[in-house]
DNA sequence: AAGTATTTTAATCATTTGATTAAAAAGATA
DNA sequence: TATCTTTTTAATCAAATGATTAAAATACTT
């Protein structure tokens, strides 16, 4: 018979290598270039499994999905809403702590943000609570910041488009900036390397602007 | 009779109706989502006749892919070149094409960048001489700034990165900066108008920055 | 207008691909 | 061990999809 809604055991070997499977090459490829077949073959296992597990394509890739939006974004709502650090050391430890995890995981940005175009209504939801962000700690503390007229006064979009921009695009783009660049993985990784300590420095010039 | 591989027509009707319609699909969902009869039916043609035209899905596909490279690339390599125009000068053209570029078409990044994942080897060599964009006068330019002691001493892929990244940024995540910022698009691309101005300022106080 | 070439259409093919099924294999239970 | 349950496999299905074909419609030439 068919494992039952809830899990059975949750570790279940042939399951987790299915999902290891699906994640990488889904990651890799997007939803609709990827076969099913794939992600099988990537798991050394029949293709009737895949469906026997997770009934669909469909119903895999949206665990995966959102396991992947779930692991991006608690992780950076808990250190947005820490109260106990400061301004200019929270973008210290976010650009750190984004820079590392697209050096572990390139594909994601590209993954989610291609998968959010196909799809904006359904995954946009997925985010919840649309303006949690935008009412987290990090930016009450920018708007403080403003007031006190230690930055200058724009919208905290235009600094989050900068700082994620700084941070992501990198990883997005590395085929063509390598590329251009002529960098082989391991140079690149330095710049990546080298980032983590000059982004919050360059975003803080910025915010002086006036 | 099939047409002959020179063009017999310019401006064929029914041939540019495909190639719009071809370019608008191809440009919002990718080459793996799209269906060659997305196409017809947005072209308003029979199927039957993109094979005609075209031969097949991919020989369409790269004729779109790289005329909206070339078209790119391009314009933007004769900003780089021009010897009149100063550093700043360039980056302040370069942003205001290039925002009022994806104002107009804010699904190319995303589909260029897609597709250079999907197909990293074929693209790049589509960009053809690598180092063209790291010999040009604004490298250069670039260079000699250093030089002077007038900006930072970094690597000029940082500045590439971060200049492309607060320009194509917002336009590749809009869905999901839309939602969390709840705007709409006109205001949207009221933020867009004022990164014009905005993204040179910043960026030549981070150039600033040791 | 007649004849020829070009363009367009409807029907159809062949392959790919997501999914199912029935049976075999492996594992658990008594 | 015998019986039942769970997992795995091979074979197959049905729908989707890129592509072709033969005929019809249109345009062009003389």
């Amino acid at each position: 018979m068919k494992p039952t809604k809830t899990k059975p055991a949750a570790d279940h070997s042939t399951e987790e290598k299915i999902k290891n499977a699906a994640r990488s090459v889904f990651h890799k490829k997007g939803y609709a270039a990827t076969r099913t077949r794939d992600i099988a073959e990537e798991a050394g296992i029949n293709l009737a499994l895949l469906n026997y597990y997770f009934r669909s394509k469909e119903k895999l890739f949206d665990i995966i999905m959102t396991e992947t939006m779930q692991g991006f974004l608690t992780s950076i709502m808990e250190i947005l809403n820490d109260e106990k650090t400061t301004f200019e050391k929270k973008i210290e430890i976010i650009v750190g702590n984004y820079i590392d995890l697209l050096i572990e995981q390139p594909d994601i940005p590209l993954f989610v943000l291609s998968e959010l175009r196909a799809n904006p209504e359904t995954l946009v939801s997925r985010i919840s609570n649309k303006k949690v962000l935008m009412k987290s700690v990090f930016i009450m503390q920018f708007q403080q910041q403003i007031k006190a007229g230690k930055i200058a006064p724009i919208h905290p979009l235009h600094f989050i488009m900068n700082m994620l921009g700084m941070v992501v695009f990198p990883f997005v783009g590395s085929p063509m900036l390598k590329s251009i660049g002529d960098l082989k993985q391991k140079e690149f990784d330095e710049l990546m390397q080298q980032r983590k300590k000059l982004i919050p420095k360059w975003v803080n010039a910025m915010l002086k602007i006036k």
